[in-house]
DNA sequence: CCCCTTTTTAACCAGTGTTCAATTAAATAT
DNA sequence: ATATTTAATTGAACACTGGTTAAAAAGGGG
């Protein structure tokens, strides 16, 4: 019957992606159907056909979103008042703290493995580390080997990855989180 | 026509889980039907029926063959005879390599994340982990703290998680592999 | 020849991404 | 205030693919 709706609730690409963003990663992107996401917001399927060219196109505007916060996040540390080996903890920890805390986001973001995800959707990732690892060569006054900085990245991808899915809060696992950054400084500094 | 095939060429469990093996990792438990996998035997999908109740069934199947792999893996060190410093290094070299070098394994044993999974498929990784964590802290004389022996197996494990996604060959990165190994070595030893 | 084991094939039913004409709310023009 | 246009939403339809079941068919051993 009704087709449109009344203005203070029609749907918005946001309102899609947030809900999508949960499917996703509670369910895995196969498993979550354009039908679903629809049900999920109250509206029939067709709609977000409106809003989105096709599911793809979905799934990358939801990463890019999620890689601009990431970046974000890298750059605050410029403002940050303290000294360099502070500034690295803090861009690890830091790390960490985004992965675990933003669990859908990150696992959209590193851990989606699907032939119909464009090759787009790869670069975000590449571009996000390249941001990290000169980051942490500047913070270390390029003393470190890049191979060095590809293997803490990989240390910490792995603490990440593996709390993406439990339904642990960052404060719960806060301790690990911090013995983890400490063995990785103390590998790097001499 | 031909219902029944000649006794050399019937299929067994064996080879069912195999051809699935590459299947699930290359495209995803999801993304791989019954009938995939008979095409890729050149059975018809009713045949794989026989052989397994169901499609998660098969999974289990084949997750409780891989975790039989890596802890064997685990046990041939106790026949190795060097000291256990180099020891150590061999078994965590030595898990990257496994995870490398059996990337479909590996994904499908750490790395599936789906409903319909029955916990009996998560009880397997658990039980590994004890095996490896137990190893570690024999080899280093008890003298880790638990969590710490936690984030060796969180540093490793972003590094074969990484490299489950591409296509590199063992050889090919082993460079990087002992650059990883030698980081936590040195991250453990004060 | 009968029986058990293995395999095929058809069938069922539920679900998929996507398109599109029809419908209606709001915005704009008259 | 009314009419027209535009934007947003629906729901049916299309052409598939999915897992699973079950009856029918055929090889092999006794």
């Amino acid at each position: 019957m009704a087709a449109r709706r009344a203005v203070e609730q029609e749907l918005t690409r946001q309102m899609i992606i947030d809900v999508a963003h949960e499917l996703f990663v509670e369910e895995g992107y196969q498993n979550v159907s354009m039908r679903k996401i629809a049900r999920s917001l109250g509206y029939s399927h067709g709609a977000i056909y409106y809003h989105f060219k096709n599911k793809a196109d979905l799934l990358t505007a939801m990463v890019d979103q999620d890689f601009a916060m990431i970046n974000n996040e890298i750059d605050k540390l410029d403002h940050l008042n303290m000294k360099n080996e502070e500034k690295l903890r803090q861009l690890l920890l830091g790390y960490i703290q985004f992965g675990v805390n933003h669990k859908h986001h990150y696992e959209v973001m590193f851990m989606i493995r699907d032939k119909e995800v464009n090759s787009h959707t790869m670069e975000s990732p590449n571009k996000s580390y390249y941001r990290f690892s000169k980051k942490v060569a500047e913070l270390t006054n390029n003393q470190l080997p890049v191979t060095v900085i590809w293997s803490v990245f990989l240390m910490l991808h792995g603490f990440v990855a593996q709390y993406c899915r439990t339904d642990q809060s960052y404060e719960n696992i806060r301790g690990l989180a911090e013995t983890h950054v400490h063995l990785i400084l103390r590998a790097i500094n001499n």
